[in-house]
DNA sequence: TAAGTGTACTAATACAATTAATACACTTAA
DNA sequence: TTAAGTGTATTAATTGTATTAGTACACTTA
């Protein structure tokens, strides 16, 4: 479920926060489905249980899941925050955009990887 | 010409790689063009000239500027870089894009952003 | 009651970013 | 020739962050 890629330069706290954020948004995790206790992932990928806990209270506070003292941690069933969350990729996408035009990209390369990268060929 | 931004979490010399290459790609510096010296710079910016020449460093590594010692930086004469790091920023997009599909945004909301950067209409 | 859970805290280590101070080689203009 | 300005290289020190490690406490469930 979730992998450590070691060549990744971004801390691990910081690769279980994306990948357990994507699973949430795609819906691959469903609402009050239970998360890995921390020191069970902890184990299962062996890292420090704080480095978990790390990215547990960082998923909390984008109101991803929720967790419960002594029960675990549970995703979150409120639909608006998916939509949040999904907002801010689209803000860092946008940002990207910018930085392609202004540093003279063309548009229609712009377009063609977006075609490419959601195989749409109804355009 | 160059500035930087403490509440940007990216170290200094990242940001100056950046900037300056964003002046290169869309034509606002020209080839041949002279940088301002490591030390002029750093005292412009307020920082130390090592920050500057890890920056230029970087910056000829890429190919995106020569220097030449005793003389200065220069900007590079050769257009093939320039196609070259344009596409590395594709690369990013791209992978961008992957995240915003796999996070299951729509299509439509992803080609309304491309539209709204770009101001296109005609499409 | 025991085991499993989240939470909080501190200490220690490792690494990266940055500053600082030099020193050396080269170019240009007075 | 000399002085000033340029790039380059090196080392040391400081700072901040990531991570590990260990511990303790509160809560839930069987």
């Amino acid at each position: 479920m979730i992998v450590i890629d070691y060549h990744d330069k971004r801390p691990i706290y910081e690769q279980i926060i994306d990948r357990f954020q994507l699973l949430i948004l795609n819906g691959a995790l469903e609402p009050d489905s239970q998360l890995p206790s921390v020191r069970a992932l902890a184990v299962d990928l062996s890292i420090n249980a704080n480095t978990i806990q790390r990215a547990y209270s960082e998923l909390e506070r984008r109101g991803l899941i929720y967790s419960i003292k002594g029960r675990g941690n549970f995703v979150s069933a409120q639909k608006d925050v998916v939509k949040e969350q999904q907002d801010k990729l689209l803000e860092e996408l946008r940002q990207q955009l910018v930085i392609c035009k202004e540093s003279g990209i063309e548009f229609i390369k712009v377009l063609d990887c977006v075609r490419e990268t959601f195989q749409e060929v109804n355009l």
